[in-house]
DNA sequence: GTATGTTTTAAACAAGTGTTTAAATAAAGT
DNA sequence: ACTTTATTTAAACACTTGTTTAAAACATAC
């Protein structure tokens, strides 16, 4: 297997790799050099500064993880319906992704940086639509009355959590990492009827 | 306010602090050193190196982390009140430590450390007879067929997820400290019986 | 007082950090 | 062909890192 890729896109590959597994302060300049196979001069030649090079990856990686939550929004389906897709969305891209809630979490809050792309996800949210079709729900009495952050926390903290805490569920019972994916399979059904049964107790229709 | 403790302690508060801050990679000794007002060489003086304090803080904030949460278990309350004060003193704690759940999961997953604190609480959980008592619920059909991992997963995903990603949240919302700590007052007594209800659909005392 | 053991300091150490330089190589343009 | 531009490299730069050294300051004994 042969990576015919670019210079500057086997160090973006790399630094990718190695930003989101170790952080921005966990890691150095000679270490995405050697993953990529290049120089270290390179590195800088191609993005300036390890610096500049992390909030390349950092936005890029912002944006996909938004864009993979948000465009359940803009469909036509019921409400309850895109909150069940949101969940099983959300657990799917973690699953790939396992690293990239911590990593996000982490480095937002390592400095007061403003991320546009976090700020704007909402303004795309509300202009979808969503926002008035649960006012609607909540009016005739089949939503829980809970404002958007409600929502997003409650989904986020039973998607995102149980990815961000493996290790320490790990040691804590003993599983490997196997075992542990494959728990997570039947803690997302759980997951999906606490928070729907929660949200909408009074079904009327669906 | 004259800080008149030894200068271990001294040494050893500033550390906390840093760590449980920036992380281990995200600090160095002269920071710790200064933000203790005290030499360099000190802190190797009494500690030995960067990594061996760092070990000794981290034992430390893990026990006392997981005591404040197994010491519920050892009392003689009903399953689903122990499960509503579990949620309760959670809460509690994270709100005056809000960056130790973050610390601990960062720091546990950044080299495969083993920590005895992590299994031990297992050991104790166990020991208290909680299971026993989870049994016996589920037998007669009062609370819902789920094992510890599932419980402690929902608990722990619902108040420490919201302290973690309190950066990210803020950011989407645009709230200031204040305002984002009142909101999880409210976010508190949603997730006490969103889990309650899900966990117990039917009620048969309390 | 001197002597002894502990605590504190400034200075130094080697290794590692992000970054730059200047020369070597390759590619493209004429 | 030659010139110009872009890419790649090894080496160096200045600075920070964790850690150690050796001497100073302090305390407590005798």
């Amino acid at each position: 297997m042969i990576d015919c890729s670019s210079s500057e896109d086997k160090i973006k590959d790399a630094a990718k790799r190695v930003f989101i597994l170790k952080g921005f302060s966990g890691c150095t300049s000679r270490e995405i050099a050697r993953e990529s196979g290049m120089n270290v001069a390179l590195v800088n030649y191609y993005f300036r500064s390890k610096d500049k090079l992390f909030q390349i990856i950092f936005q890029a990686v912002l944006e996909e993880f938004m864009l993979s939550m948000y465009s359940v929004f803009s469909s036509d389906a019921s409400l309850k319906d895109k909150i069940r897709i949101l969940i099983e969305r959300e657990y799917d891209f973690i699953s790939k992704n396992p690293e990239i809630p911590g990593f996000i979490i982490n480095e937002l809050s390592r400095e007061n940086k403003e991320s546009s792309e976090v700020v704007e996800l909402l303004n795309k949210i509300s202009a979808s639509g969503v926002m008035k079709q649960a006012e609607a729900a909540q009016q005739i009495g089949e939503m829980r009355k809970i404002d958007i952050i409600g929502i997003s926390l409650l989904v986020t903290s039973n998607c995102q959590y149980p990815f961000i805490a493996k290790s320490l569920l790990q040691k804590m019972h003993g599983l490997s990492d196997k075992d542990y994916f494959e728990y997570l399979e039947t803690h997302k059904k759980n997951v999906t009827e606490m928070i729907l049964t929660f949200l909408f107790p009074n079904p009327t229709v669906n």
